[in-house]
DNA sequence: CGACGCTTTGACACAACTCAACAACCGTGG
DNA sequence: CCACGGTTGTTGAGTTGTGTCAAAGCGTCG
């Protein structure tokens, strides 16, 4: 599909410069498009993953599921991120994937992925190191939710988001579409969702920042960064 | 060092069969054995990092500064573990080591580990196997502090300890050797130390677990699995 | 129109934090 | 030898942040 942006081939271009060859083996991988509806899942937790998936557009979530019903949200992959990579790594999925909104995705088979590692070594190390960005991403959530109060968190939260929609050309300075409910911010964050509407509110009322409609604005980024501890990298 | 267990290659080999180029090569990568006294610290965030390290014994974290001083530890690396493999892809660091006992580490250069993706690509895989599997962890350690209640996670990373131990023989069914102090556990487990001490009285006054004199025991692993939600993999 | 998904608000309960003090243990140096 | 400070663990009292329960408002869509 030469006629749309190759996300994942953008991404791994920031870390090394792709060959022709290398470019094609991208595309490859990524010549299927498979359409989901809102609300489905992508991996059961425990199955066994024989397939890895590369976001092309939408929102999806990845998730864990307690004993109690709870919820804990992992990460918000991108367009252009890879989704289950670990699963096929580790042969047995160890979280869900949900979608948020309708998306498209590319699936990749586990002995493709490990094909490729085998053809293109240069590719499996950037492909190690996107997975290495994302583990990065995890681990600041990590401290998020550990030590950081409600309103720094879910600040951060923002801010974090925002930076990662602007590389990928989805957000502006001040603002980007976000279809993320209270309840899903709430599994998010490690809050309850009531308490997130609370929070939101104190945002709103301290002029930070609004979620109104599916749409986040920034109304002043200094304050809301010294708020959040926000470290650009 | 062939009169030595090499971890390493050890955990590796749970993923795939080593040739002998293959454990020769994981042999050289370890060769230097540098000895680091308790309290040291091993990266310094932001400082970029040409280095890798391997561990070979003792015991170290990994964690995140806030701006208000406050600490998030993100994993427990054991023997056998790679520490700062993240800083050399991402080429700068994003968290810091820190020795919380006397410990040997073998440093390994970035260059080299790169070599070594291009020379094997088989190890390469490996290695992001077990670059996955720790991730896996940080995210089981991210659904404990989003989502269990101070009792449940405190169980829970006890619990996942005793595993880890035992798989790399530290550890037998009812106990372990474990030198982590009540602060250290509490930016572990994003509590307070004193909170920390409270719980460690409830777990030890239900007899489920006791820590004493740098010695966790087990009282009751099956009360202990159920309380913690514990999910054996 | 009613049903449903999502947001908002209030009252109350409880988990976890803070502050303050003390106890036990260690190695060190007078 | 004992006094000393430093580190770690323990406990209580009071505060605060966040969760729970209950209810109502508001769009949208069938």
């Amino acid at each position: 599909m030469p006629h749309k942006t190759d996300h994942l081939a953008k991404k791994l271009g920031t870390f090394m410069q792709l060959s022709e060859q290398e470019t094609e083996c991208l595309a490859a991988l990524q010549r299927s498009a498979i359409s989901l509806k809102a609300g489905k899942e992508l991996v059961h937790e425990g199955q066994t993953g024989h397939l890895a998936y590369i976001l092309q557009s939408g929102w999806v979530c990845s998730f864990k599921l307690l004993p109690d019903g709870g919820r804990q949200i992992i990460a918000f992959p991108l367009p252009g991120d890879c989704v289950g990579l670990r699963s096929v790594l580790l042969r047995t999925s160890d979280h869900s994937f949900s979608a948020l909104t309708d998306v498209v995705v590319s699936s990749v088979e586990a002995s493709r992925m490990m094909e490729v590692f085998n053809e293109f070594p240069r590719l499996g190390a950037a492909i190690l190191w996107a997975a290495s960005r994302d583990e990065a991403m995890v681990v600041e959530h990590l401290v998020s939710i550990g030590r950081r109060t409600a309103i720094e968190r879910t600040a951060h939260f923002f801010l974090e988001l925002s930076e990662r929609l602007r590389l990928v050309g989805l957000a502006d300075d001040k603002e980007f579409a976000c279809p993320l409910n209270q309840y899903v911010l709430a599994d998010a964050l490690g809050l309850s969702a009531i308490h997130v509407n609370r929070v939101l509110r104190q945002l709103r009322e301290r002029k930070l920042l609004t979620l109104k409609e599916r749409m986040v604005t920034v109304h002043d980024m200094r304050k809301l960064k010294a708020l959040a501890g926000f470290q650009e990298q």
